[in-house]
Order: structure tokens, then sequence, then C-alpha cells
DNA sequence: TAATGGTAGGGGAGGAAAAAGTCTACATAT
DNA sequence: TAGTGATATGTAGACTTATTCCTCCCCTAC
């Protein structure tokens, strides 16, 4: 029998540990396996562990062995191998062999992850059991259960079909305008969607009052019982729902609680459903079955300025739902028949949202495969970063080749590491772009940098060199660190990339051949994953949580790399005498004196075979694209006009890097005029005609034409309002919000939308809430968005063209991008006159002198004559 | 039970420090 | 020629008002 692993865990039967092992057959069947005789053990030095251990009466067997350390180039030593009865018990003698000066190795490593690594198991990866018998059990809720003997891995591409089921609560608060708490209120309305259906049925709702379409019950308790029995019954491998991490789960596992119900609805009859928030994330976690929040998911896989339901599925699946506002919940639930009907619809519908979410937008897939190449379960992928993914691989392959893996740092250690980290480390080299508009420039990328360093250089902590010890052929980094060459020793992570960086070009050709979709899918994620994975080694190094830091190996690594780009620049230019505008870690962009983008293209490729002669190992320099037209701003802020191949031909668009339309932090208003702008610059080459479109944005502005909507900036809020140290505009808001209106205060992590309304004094204190701007007919101020919001990035662009405001009118220097632009071209709606109380002096239009009070000749100095001036221009007349 | 990959870099907003005006009182020159 | 008032100009110190610089914060490029 073969079934992809779901989950692991295991239980404790007459004190020993039984392996447990949830996965789902081809043919949809779930299925738990009991592994027993599996043992946890570690490793330990520095003491007699024979003796020390001696009266433990956990220990089953303490054994004499050899095993290399990870950290330096060093020969194997002596230590003790331990083995425990109960997982459990690992921690307490782990810390009672620390407190006798021992060293330990491999002593933190969760009990599954032990086994899995054992095995070669992975989360989501296939297992064939070899030897089982169907055994019958109370405590296991899966169509099949079976006691497994042998076992092992197996490769399978594809994928059991999954159960899945979406679900939203909805409750109302007992106080007026607060939010509901779980304490106190009561759920009121469980809906839920299934995929495939259930019984025939896509979705039900539960409710504690009757309606169409609605399962009625007597009370609270009978339907959260409902609703246990529902998912029992269904038995799901995926629970989803949107934010049901944050909210759902954590509110009705109280609700169960308040009502006297065990809250357990995973596979496993004794084990409760256990979620916990840790600093601002939540975890949650089912016996045998996956939690996938989709707001979680999509928070972190897509870049949207607001993460609400309904702003979500506008932007990602174009489909506009209902809503109803926190407020007006209990009015709909006492309401008429009508408006009771709305709240059912309404909370149906979220959870068919949460459902085409996750379906449409293939939100697991990613993960899965993450899952399959670090082999940790998807729970744990879904809820965990990248380190625990890379420690689990790394776990394996240190202990196939002999090693033993170091410990998490203690809290004392990562705050020595944190302490240094910051001048430390260094990273990437950035070369000062060069300014102007440039054309036919080619963009020719380092292939996967980092990784192709590490094998390059056998970077790797098992290659390092310690001390002054010197070894025949060693290989020196720029940084200084020294590796021995791959002849003595194989690094084990240079091991590792090679075979990551061929396994995904295995992946890439399925990908590239099959034609069935779900399988194209999967060997996307699955190059995807791969490419994810390789990329993070090296972050590792430098992370100061890490079991494998050393900033020696992490500098090597980034020193290396700094070294490769500027060589390879100053090659380009010396012997070929190309210009490189610009460049950034592992790219570099070459001016090439040629029209036709085959010939640009070709010259690249020729610059690539020349930089590859030169370079060491399986560093490799590539051809990636053509920007017909760039235009640097800043160093990592760019736009260009792009043309990459694509079949025969060429694909072209315009790449927009850093700059205000790809940030979230700037109103929507910005970034469709600056695009336009850039378009129209790039493509027509026309200042002027991109003069005139701004200024008619500008005029719209003015008279209050614009939709309050493309003038909400967006900020994320990192950390609770009182934690600020100075003074910030969207934490003034919230601080607003919540003296109005605590039910709907912000919390860590949301994003916050705000306009800047009219008044004096900081911007801070002038933020408003748009819903609040629309009810209350606030007015926005206009000036703010054209003098801050408008005006900056526009005036950045026309400078890096060398574009002076002064051109724009052909006038004098004191003219702020403002007059420019209002009066340089076509005219017409210049200032006239001035208002007496916002003049500000005079101003020479010769010359363009400033002066407080007239000078006594009646003109200027140089002779020519003055006008009066003001912030927002200069005029022939002031009025009083 | 339990979590959190890296550095480089731009740019807005606020706030402190340094610099530039302004005002006042008084001195000096015409 | 000395004394006088009106006016202009200069100067130092107190006070006020822009500038500049730095930090915090957010977000992006790689």
């Amino acid at each position: 029998m073969e079934m992809q692993i779901i989950d692991v865990d295991y239980v404790l039967v007459n004190d020993s540990p039984v392996i447990r092992i949830f996965g789902k057959t081809m043919a949809g069947e779930s299925v738990c396996a009991f592994y027993e005789g599996y043992y946890p053990y570690f490793y330990a030095e520095g003491g007699d562990v024979p003796e020390i251990l001696k009266d433990e009466p956990q220990v089953r067997s303490v054994k004499k062995v050899k095993r290399k350390v990870v950290m330096g180039y060093q020969e194997p030593r002596e230590m003790w191998k331990i083995t425990i009865t109960n997982p459990a018990k690992t921690p307490e003698i782990r810390e009672f062999l620390r407190s006798r000066g021992l060293t330990v190795y491999e002593a933190d490593i969760l009990f599954k992850y032990r086994f899995m690594s054992d095995f070669d198991l992975s989360g989501f990866g296939w297992i064939e059991l070899k030897d089982f018998s169907g055994i019958s059990t109370e405590t296991v809720r899966c169509q099949k259960t079976v006691q497994v003997r042998e076992f092992s891995p197996v490769k399978k591409d594809d994928h059991a079909p999954l159960r899945k089921v979406a679900f939203d609560i909805e409750c109302v608060a007992g106080v007026a305008g607060t939010v509901p708490e779980a304490r106190r209120d009561p759920v009121i309305l469980i809906s839920m969607v299934f995929s495939p259906e259930y019984k025939g049925k896509k979705k039900v709702v539960f409710s504690t009052r009757s309606g169409k379409g609605v399962t009625a019950f007597e009370s609270e308790k009978e339907m959260l019982q409902g609703f246990i029995d529902t998912i029992i019954d269904y038995d799901p491998d995926v629970i989803t729902g949107y934010n049901v991490n944050g909210f759902d789960i954590p509110y009705i596992i109280e609700r169960l609680e308040k009502n006297d119900i065990r809250p357990v609805f995973g596979r496993c009859g004794q084990k409760a459903v256990y979620s916990k928030k840790l600093m601002s994330r939540h975890s949650t976690s089912i016996v045998g079955r996956v939690i996938v929040d989709s707001f979680e998911i999509v928070k972190k896989d897509f870049s949207l300025t607001r993460y609400t339901l309904d702003n979500v599925c506008d932007k990602l699946l174009g489909e506009r739902k209902v809503s109803v506002k926190h407020s007006e919940m209990e009015k709909l639930w006492k309401g008429s028949e009508k408006e009771y009907e709305r709240l059912v619809s309404y909370s149906a519908q979220d959870s068919v949202l949460a459902m085409n979410l996750v379906e449409k937008l293939m939100l697991m897939d990613k993960y899965i495969a993450l899952s399959r190449v670090s082999g940790t379960l998807l729970n744990d992928t879904l809820s965990s970063g990248e380190t625990s993914r890379i420690e689990n691989y790394l776990l394996r392959e240190f202990n196939k080749e002999g090693f033993v893996f170091p410990s998490k740092p203690d809290q004392q250690e990562v705050a020595r590491r944190d302490e240094l980290r910051r001048t430390e480390l260094k990273g990437g080299f950035v070369l000062e772009p060069e300014k102007g508009l440039h054309s036919n420039v080619v963009v020719l990328d380092f292939k996967s940098m980092y990784p192709s360093i590490i094998r390059t250089y056998n970077i790797c902590p098992t290659t390092l060199i310690l001390g002054n010890e010197h070894i025949e052929g060693e290989i020196e980094t720029p940084s200084g660190a020294r590796f021995v060459p791959k002849s003595v020793r194989e690094g084990i992570i240079p091991k590792i990339l090679e075979r990551m960086m061929k396994k995904r070009s295995a992946a890439k050709k399925k990908y590239a051949k099959e034609k069935d979709t779900a399988r194209k899918a999967v060997y996307y994620a699955e190059q995807w994953a791969f490419k994810i994975m390789a990329n993070a080694f090296y972050g590792h190094l430098g992370y100061s949580r890490a079991r494998i830091y050393d900033l020696n190996i992490a500098n090597a690594v980034t020193s290396s790399g700094r070294e490769t780009i500027q060589k390879t620049k100053e090659l380009i230019e010396r012997e070929f005498g190309y210009s490189v505008v610009y460049g950034d870690t592992d790219s570099v962009m070459v001016k090439i004196p040629e029209e036709d983008m085959e010939k640009v293209k070709e010259i690249g490729n020729a610059l690539c075979k020349r930089i590859n002669e030169t370079l060491p190992g399986v560093m490799e320099l590539e051809f990636e694209k053509v920007f017909k037209r760039f235009l640097p701003l800043t160093k990592k802020r760019y736009v260009a006009w792009k043309f990459e191949p694509e079949g025969e031909g060429w694909k072209e668009s315009i790449e927009m890097k850093g700059i205000e339309t790809v940030r979230r932090d700037w109103c929507e208003l910005v970034g469709d005029s600056i695009r336009e702008v850039i378009e129209i610059i790039l493509k027509k080459n026309d200042v002027k005609a991109a003069t005139k479109y701004f200024k008619n944005i500008m005029n719209k502005l003015v008279r209050g034409e614009i939709d309050l909507q493309k003038l909400v900036i967006t900020k994320t809020m990192t950390k609770i309002p009182k934690n600020y140290a100075g003074t910030q505009p969207h934490i003034e808001l919230v601080k607003k919000i919540q003296a109005r209106n605590p039910a709907e205060a912000p919390g860590i992590g949301d994003r916050i939308s705000y306009v800047i309304v009219k008044g004096t004094g900081l911007v801070s204190k002038r933020t408003e809430d748009p819903s609040y701007v629309m009810e209350n007919g606030l007015q926005v101020d206009s000036k703010y968005y054209i003098e801050n919001q408008l005006l900056p990035p526009l005036e950045r662009i026309f400078g890096a063209l060398n574009i002076s405001k002064s051109e724009l009118l052909g006038n004098g220097k004191q003219m702020g991008i403002f007059e420019a632009i209002m009066n340089g071209n076509g005219g017409g709606t210049g200032v006239k006159e001035i208002p007496i109380s916002e003049m500000t002096g005079f101003l020479c239009k010769k010359c363009g002198a400033h002066y407080k009070r007239p000078p006594l000749l009646g003109a200027c100095s140089c002779g020519g004559s003055l006008v009066f001036s003001s912030k927002k221009g200069a005029a022939d007349f002031v009025i009083a």
C-alpha cells in the first residue's frame, strides 16, 4: 500500500513511543499506520556518560560511536550515543548532562522529525507500507488503521486526492460597540463549504435561528457538537478559512470549552485541537489534518495594499462580495427574515471565497513542494519559516555523512550574535548607477550567484580551516576565510546545492514537457521550491538563531560575490570598452552602441562567453534581457523598457523597480500618474506630453475631482502604538480610531489606510480614516497631495532625465516644479495674482534673485524687473 | 509541545541641532 | 564750530524662523 504523508506524531503506549503516520492513498482513503520499536536518541561528549546516567531509568542504551562535528574541518571524535525510552524526557536528560559540563548534540530534535529523518520520509512525500496488518482501535479516526513493520519512502510525482473543508463563524458582541469576546459571546452561525461535496452538498450553514437554507439547532452547544460531528464524519485532510488561525479556531475552541465539549476534531480521539498565539503569530495543530489559513498565505505570497477578504477577492479572484459591517451584524441577526437571509448568505459566501482562494490560486502547491523538498510536514511548512525547512534538510544530510548536528543556540548566544551581527556581515555590492536616459542596455545575471559561489569555493562549515593551519590546495576567499579543497573533503552544503540545482533543472524539463495541467503545476512548484531552498542556505548562515551560524562563512560568500561583480565590470570596460551603467549584487547592465535588438543580444552573449572563460568553478554569467531604454533614478530604483526573448521573437514591457509605482505606501493616484508619465517618456520620449498629462491631474485634484479611494495611503502597523519612538502618520490614525471605536481598531501586522485632510500642524495629526472622511464630508488636503505625493516622484524622474525646472518654464531657479509645470507648457492656468497674505517677497524675472523687500532701485541689481512671489508661484499683482 | 533566513538602500516624517533671519536697543554717521 | 533732530546704517544680543541633519520606519532589490 502506498500513501502520501499528511501528518506524523507519536503516542505513548506503556511508556513506550508508538509512531503514527497519517496518510492518504491514491484512491482517497485516509490511513493511519502505527510503528513501534523506534526510540529517541541523541549524542554527548565531554564526560563519562555511562557512569553519569547509570541510575537513569529512561536510558535504554549508551554506546560509544565515532562522529564528526560540523564546525570546522576536523577529524571524527569519539562520543556517546544515548538512546532513551520516552521522547518527552529528552530535555530533562539533556539539561542534566549539560549541567555536568557535557556537550550535547541532537537532543532538541522533535521526535517525529528524528523518525522522519532516519527513514527519509517527507511531508506530502509517498511511503510504501511493505509489511502491515490491519488493527482496530478507538483512538484513531481513519478509514483504515494498520500496524506497520516494514516500509520505505517512494518517489512519486502525483498527489492523492484531498478532502477540504472551509468554514467561517459569526458572532455578535454582547456589548454594543465592542469586539465579540469568546469568553462571553456565543457563536451564532457556522458555515461550511466542502470540496469534494459532502453527502451531495456543497455547503451548509448551521445556526441557532432557523431560516431559509439553514440547519437550525436548539442551542449553541448542539450546534458546536454538530460542527464537530460533521468534521469528523466528512474526515477532511485540510481545514481552511480566512483568518481561521487568528480568529475562528481559537474562538471556537474557547466556546467548546465553555460548553463542556472537548475540542477534539482531529484524526485522534484523544488529542485536543491545539492553538496558541506566539508573539503576533498564531499556530494551530490538529492531529492528522492540515490547517490552511488562506489569509496568512495570501499575505505572505501576494503584495497587496489591504488584506480584507473583500479586497483580496477583488484583486486576486476578480470576485466582488457583499460585505456586512461588524456593527450591522446584530441588526441582521435579530432582524426580519430578509435581513437574516442576508447574514446567512454573507457567512456562506465567506467560506466559499476562502475555498476559492485555496483552489483557484492553488495556494497549497508551493508549500506542498517545499514540504516534499525539505521534509517538513505541511502544517509546519505553512506555519514556520525558512529555518525549520533548512535545518530539517541539513539534519538528514549531515547525519548521512557521519556528522552530529549542532544544537539551537541558547538565548545568551543569540544575544551575543545579534550584538555583533549588524557590523560584521557585509552583503552584496551595488554599483553606482550612471545618470541619464540610456538606450540599448543589455542585462547580464550570474546564475544562482550565492549557491554557485558556495559550490565553487567549497564553502561549508565542514571545510572551514580553523586557526592558522595550512592545507595543500586551500581556497581563500576575499574575506580571508579559508576552505579545504574538494579533493580533501567535499563540503556538505556544496554537495546539497549541486544536487538541488540539478534537480531543479530536471523539474524544469519535466515542466516544459508535461501536457497535463495538474502535473505541470506540480513540476512548476517543485522547481520553484528547489530554487527557494537553494537560495536560503546563505541567509541561514547569517541568521542568529541558526544551528549552523558562522559569519566567517557568510562573509566568505558575500565577499566572493562582491569581488566577482567588480571584476566583471572591470573586464567588460577594459577589454570591450563598453560602459557598465548599473549593477546590483549579481547583475551587470551594459550599454551597447547598437540599435538592433538581436545584435545587442549577440554582444551580450559574447560578453558572457568571455567572462565565463575567466570564472572559476560553476560560476556562470548569462544573458537575461535587453533594456531598449533604461532610466536609473538611484541605486535600487530604476525604470526600463524591457525586451525579453520569447520563442522566436521578443516580449516587451515596462519594468519598474523600487519606485513609487511598485511601493504600497503611496496612494494609487501617484502610482497611476507616474506610471503614465513613464510610459510616455520611455516610449514616446515626449516630455511635454507627460507634463501636460500631469498638469491635468493636478488641476483635477485641486478641483476635487479625484476619487477619494485614489488618495488612500496604506502602511503596516508593525508594533503596538505605544512602542513607537516618534510620531507616525498611520499610528496617529490608529490612536484616533481606538478612541472613537475600539471594536474596529487595527492590530499588529494590519495595514492602515488613511488620507490627509486639510488643517494646520503635523501631517501625522491630519490623518483620517477614508470612510470617516466620506461620512463626515471632510476635505482632503490637495496641497499635501500635490507637494508631498505627486511632485516629489515626478521631480525625481525629471531630475534623472536632466530636465531642470527652469527648462520646463525657461525661467528663474526660484521656481518650484509646481509652477514649472503649471506655467510651463501651454500656460493657461498660471497664477495671475496672489493674496497679500501669501506673498513672500519679490522675484527677479531675469536672474531669479529673491528679495524680502523691494530694492531701492525698484529693479534687481542685475537690471531685471521684479514680480511678486509666493510659495505657489509668482505674479504681477497682489490682492488684499 | 511551540517561532522569527540575510544585507543594501531609498525616501518620508518628525524632531533636534545648527544656521539664518528678525527684532530690539543702542551707537554712529550724515 | 558745536549742538541738535531726523534719518540712515551698523552691531550685539535675544528671540524667532527656516534649514540641515539624523533617526525611525516602511518597503523594496537582490
